[in-house]
DNA sequence: TGTACATCAGTGAACGCGCGTTCACTGATGTAC
DNA sequence: TGTACATCAGTGAACGCGCGTTCACTGATGTAC
């Protein structure tokens, strides 16, 4: 009764469930945490039989990486987005948005943020297709950094020799010439913020700090000033 | 053919199995992470049934709780060691020593790190007896902060009301006269240092920063100088 | 347009595994008189 | 100093569970001629 199927049905078919089986995996990961991911699991909640799963990924491991990249993809869209939303002189402004980005990602899925920012996975080894993901996010602090510079120097402690001929390197990514200096500031900046929401996300602000808010706001303006001048 | 036991015997062999126990799966969880813990592979180590852990702990849960308090007083005990080591004056001295102190913890166990500052273990509440060593080695910061103050205050950003008002009756605990905003500038530096070993502990460092360590203290350095004038 | 064959998705049973926890028990250690 | 009883540590079997992965299979969808 219904039409011939178009060529690519299946492949179309395919993709959905892919999709499907990744999205209620994800789901699992936000109640469960990533080590109590389990493919039968997500199999009963389809409705399919748990073997039908290797047909869409050869293993648990492979579906976990799906969900990595997925994740690192997902928060660098949305701090590029937030990024690319400003004014690009108002560095401020940049580095302001890219932060409450980050966050705001991070405290909506707190298993994901903790999929690739948490402990690793025991027994888990990242293989290589997540390594470009996973530079999206910071690649933008980089970007912002370098668009940054042109401004006047800041005053900073000068990074000791070895250290300075390596962040010079580092520099040559994004192709600009940021001064060594700031470069260190701006990975100490990149811990600060994991480590912030690290600690919130695992709880040890509880009855330190309730104004977490504020306070994040307060210390990435205060970084901001510290990393843009 | 031995002595009568002097009363205690039993109590005595009772804490030591209660430390090969611990002893044990702290090996465990180094190699295999907190999910990976399982009572009945300890068991097996030590050659006794699975049941008899029971004699000592009542649930896995209670054995992971005693090895997170454990951790939290053991780097809490390291952190005050290496403070204390230091000339009372030199604050810059002490912040080095505190921050090494830390990550020489982290870098050498790192599972245990995992386990408290890590992504909660899922299904895991933290109980209360945790509370009070969790804060030995914030502890120290903050005393440092207070010993400091009393020179001439730095240039930093002031917190808006609510939540100056907060980090003022954070400053009540070591009953000195830290201002707000330096207790934010100490709440970031807890969360960069943190960040830092977080980021590096988890493989976020690696085919970017090689010289670690001097970055680490390079890091330190300007925050102390951020923190301390 | 029709037929013959190849590809693929999905099934259900099975393998082998390890886990946390309970239970009734044995035998040794401690205690009261 | 000796005896009777209570406490405790440790055992081994069992319960019930869920897991990842493999395998031979059925039936539907696609492709070549």
């Amino acid at each position: 009764m219904t039409e011939p199927a178009a060529p690519g049905i299946r492949a179309r078919v395919r993709a959905e469930l892919t999709d499907a089986i990744k999205t209620t995996a994800r789901a699992h990961l936000a109640s469960e945490g990533a080590s109590a991911l389990s493919l039968r699991a997500v199999a009963r909640e389809l409705e399919m039989a748990s073997s039908a799963v290797y047909r869409y990924f050869p293993s648990r491991e492979a579906l976990l990486t799906a969900l990595i990249i997925d994740a690192y993809n997902t928060v660098g869209e949305q701090v590029e987005a937030a990024d690319a939303a400003c004014d690009r002189e108002d560095h401020h402004g940049r580095w302001a948005a890219i932060g409450s980005a980050f966050r705001g990602w991070a405290t909506t899925n707190p298993h994901e943020f903790a999929l690739i920012y948490g402990s690793p996975v025991p027994g888990y080894a990242a293989p290589e297709d997540t390594i470009v993901p996973a530079t999206r996010a910071t690649m933008v602090m980089l970007r912002l950094l370098a668009d940054a510079t042109v401004d006047a120097p800041r005053v900073l402690p000068e990074p000791e020799e070895r250290l300075r001929l390596e962040l010079e390197s580092m520099d040559e990514v994004v192709g600009g010439s940021i001064p060594p200096s700031i470069i260190a500031v701006g990975l100490a900046a990149w811990a600060e913020m994991i480590g912030f929401i690290t600690l919130e996300l695992g709880g040890h602000f509880e009855n330190v700090v309730y104004e977490r808010d504020a306070l994040y706001t307060h210390t990435m303006r205060a970084t901001a000033t510290r990393l843009l001048g």
